[in-house]
DNA sequence: AGTATGATGGACT
DNA sequence: GTCCATCATACTA
């Protein structure tokens, strides 16, 4: 029930914050400051300077990527497809620019909520809104959880946006596999940085 | 179940 | 002007 502390988003091997990412919950309070919690089950490290599919890839420091650059511990929200918002947590030291996505989460407090926000945001009123479809894809989560640009370079430390411990899930439980989306990152597109909770209906894709 | 496509706008060259 | 770390819908089967 207490905030990860800023060590726990310096350590130096990202690939190993994205697995133990998941199974945390992340909150943001809502504007009556009521919890909004979801349980991360998918994530997706990326590597920074080295990785053709990073943003800051290369070390490329533009105005978008500057939050990248800051302590781990610093949420980097970026706008993509002229529509979705997308929540990563910077991790590494500053001037390291790695991050992870958070890519679904598994709804646990303050559904309806999330089920609220994802209706008004919808264009028909048909739309089919069962719990599995609340939070499971990264622009998804960000609509119910009501995190926009605004969120960009907030500390995770603050009282905005956090992340708690949850749920342990131990590395049987945990699989791997391509990231979505980075067909343009050659032999980056392949590599096996997309991490996700076994069997759990909650994941954009299994 | 898979595959294709439109929506919609900011970042970047 | 082109490219997106997406989503919902509309096909084909």
């Amino acid at each position: 029930m207490s905030k990860l502390p800023r060590e726990f988003y310096i350590c130096e091997d990202t690939l190993q914050i994205a697995r133990d990412l998941l199974g945390k919950l992340m909150i943001v309070p809502d504007e009556r400051g009521a919890r909004v919690a979801g349980m991360i089950v998918e994530t997706e490290a990326y590597l920074g300077a080295e990785d053709k599919a990073a943003h800051s890839f290369g070390n490329r420091r533009t105005k978008r990527t500057e939050t990248m650059f800051a302590s781990g511990g610093t949420v980097y929200i970026f706008f993509i497809y002229g529509m979705y918002f997308q929540f990563n947590v910077v991790v590494g030291a500053v001037d390291t620019p790695h991050a992870i996505l958070i890519r679904a989460v598994e709804p646990i407090e303050n559904i309806e909520m999330m089920r609220a926000r994802r209706r008004a945001k919808s264009k028909n009123a048909a739309l089919k809104m069962p719990d599995q479809n609340l939070t499971s894809g990264p622009g998804k989560l960000c609509i119910a959880f009501g995190i926009d640009k605004s969120f960009n370079n907030e500390s995770l430390l603050g009282g905005r946006v956090w992340i708690e411990d949850g749920k342990v899930f131990s590395a049987d439980k945990i699989k791997c596999g391509k990231r979505v989306g980075i067909a343009y990152a050659e032999e980056f597109a392949e590599k096996p940085w997309r991490f996700w909770i076994k069997n759990n209906e909650f994941v954009s894709r299994g």
